[in-house]
DNA sequence: GCATGTGTGTAGTAGTTACTACACACTCAC
DNA sequence: GTGAGTGTGTAGTAACTACTACACACATGC
């Protein structure tokens, strides 16, 4: 398995593979396509600053096309519709989240796929 | 249905209808037993401050007999190890949580006792 | 050889979070 | 009438969050 990138690795990691093909994928331009300061990105991606606030890590995965969710665990932090959901009914969905921490992958997907197919 | 009472007004009450037969709780005797200065708590409880911080609602928790669940949701809070659980499996754990939103809590308390009576 | 673009270094800051410390006013028991 | 206990008012603060602004050094194209 691929040994765990810290937040600012995985961004420098998909934006160089972009910039090799796409020289609009220069730090300076994502940056300002995303609307902070190259310097602070350069932090960033050198893990020389704490990751960014949930909605630059937003437009960063748009730019980069990365899973929103993703980066906001890299970064340490939980989308906050997420949050939301679970503080409107937080014994439910507490339980649920504590009884399926220790479930494998497939049988949560498993889950994840029934209830979509709406056999609820 | 209640009407949805704030983090503060919540700890008031449930603090309240304890002194009533307990004079052990008193504000001042519950923030000490809490570890926090009284004033401090007495402002917490009029809302005139913010919800404290995860481990002192944790502390309230146990000293009022509340579930901290609904007490760090009270708080605008998620607590920690939930979001530590989401954050390791962020694309699996993400998708449940918004497609159950909208599921009615009788469905959502299916899944979690059929996951609890391991037919899984 | 100069403009343009690249990443980075240094310095600073406004706002928020999570509290402490101490003084004050009131009530009630005895 | 004073001592113990009650809640509250005022003031302050250390640490963290989430950034900006600007200057610097290097490379590269033309």
């Amino acid at each position: 398995m691929p040994k765990p990138l810290t937040f600012g690795q995985f961004l420098r990691e998909s934006r160089e593979s972009k910039v090799a093909t796409d020289r609009g994928f220069s730090l300076r331009k994502v940056a300002e396509r995303v609307g902070i300061e190259p310097s602070y990105l350069s932090k960033i991606e050198r893990d020389e600053q704490p990751p960014p606030g949930e909605a630059v890590i937003r437009q960063l995965a748009v730019e980069l096309s990365e899973d929103p969710d993703v980066l906001l665990a890299l970064a340490g932090k939980v989308s906050s519709d997420l949050l939301a959901t679970i503080r409107s009914r937080p014994r439910l969905f507490a339980d649920l989240i504590r009884q399926l921490k220790s479930m494998p992958d497939h049988a949560v997907l498993r889950l994840v796929r029934e209830v979509r197919d709406g056999s609820w």
